[in-house]
DNA sequence: GTCCCTGCAAATCCTTTGCACTCCT
DNA sequence: AGGAGTGCAAAGGATTTGCAGGGAC
C-alpha cells in the first residue's frame, strides 16, 4: 500500500466535487476552485482526482467525448452523455449488478467493471428545441 | 449530402479492417497499411476512418483507455477490454436492444446510441498467468 | 529530518487541420 | 476543368511528468 499524507489541496478537491451531480471535467473543478484557490495547480487536480479514483473514493467516467468527467459516486451505475449540452447525467436502475450478470455468462474472462453509456439527447435540451 | 469519390486510399483502409475482429487503432492499421503502402499518410487513416464511421459502414470504439478502435461492423453490441492485453474483444448476445430498454424506461431523453463495455481480465490472459 | 506533495512548465500522446498538390469523374 | 481527397507537417486539446521547493508527520 502506498503511503500517504494529508493535504490541503486534496481535501479542496474533495470538497468541491462532493455530493455533485453534474460530473464535472479535471479543467472544470480547475476553474472553479482557482477563484478561492489562486495557487491550486491544473496537474495537482489532476493527480488527486486520479488518486481519489485508485482509491476507489471517487469514480472516473470515460463517455466517449475524450474528456474524463468525475463522479463522486463511486458506486457502479450508469450514465447518459447529451451530444447537445455535452452533460453527463446519472441512470439509476435498482439491478444494474443485473447488466453485468448478462453480459459475463458470454465471456470466460473475468470481469472487473461495466461501464454502460447511453448517448443522445437529455431531456432538458429535447424539450428547448 | 457530401459528394463522395472513390479513392485508392479509402478502399484499402476499409480492405484491411474488413472482416477484423481485433479492432484495431487508427495507428495500428497505419503501420500495416504503410508496408505495402508507403505514401499512406496517418492524416488520411484518421480522415477516412472517421468518414466511414460517419456513413455507418464501420463503428468506432472507446472503450476508455483513451485510443479510439475500429470494428468493422457497425451493429451495436457490446465490447470486452482487457486490461492486460489491452485488447478489445466482441461481446455478441442475442437480445441486445433489451439493454436499451432497461434504461430508456428510466430517462425522459432521447437514447441514440448505446454503448456497453466490460473492462477485466480476458480469458486469454488469464490463463496465461 | 524525511519524503510525500505541490506548483510550474515542458513534454507526451492521440487526433485534427491547413495548405499545396493530386487525381477522380 | 472542378473540387474532393491526399501527403506532410504543424497545431491542437487533454493529460502526464520532471524537478525544485514546501509542508505533513
Amino acid at each position: 500500500m502506498l503511503q500517504r499524507r494529508n493535504s490541503k489541496q486534496r481535501s479542496v478537491i474533495r470538497d468541491y466535487l462532493w455530493g455533485r451531480i453534474d460530473h464535472p471535467t479535471a479543467e472544470k473543478l480547475y476553474n472553479e476552485i482557482r477563484v478561492e484557490h489562486p495557487k491550486m495547480s491544473l496537474g495537482t487536480v489532476y493527480r488527486n482526482l486520479m488518486l481519489l479514483t485508485d482509491l476507489g473514493e471517487i469514480q472516473a467516467i470515460d463517455v466517449g467525448d475524450g474528456i474524463t468527467h468525475f463522479d463522486p459516486n463511486p458506486a457502479p451505475h450508469a450514465h447518459f452523455y447529451c451530444t447537445k449540452c455535452h452533460q453527463v447525467h446519472d441512470i439509476h436502475i435498482a439491478d444494474y449488478d443485473r447488466v453485468k450478470e448478462m453480459f459475463a455468462s458470454h465471456d470466460e474472462g473475468i470481469i472487473e467493471r461495466c461501464n454502460v453509456n447511453m448517448i443522445g439527447i437529455c431531456k432538458d435540451c429535447k424539450s428547448k428545441n
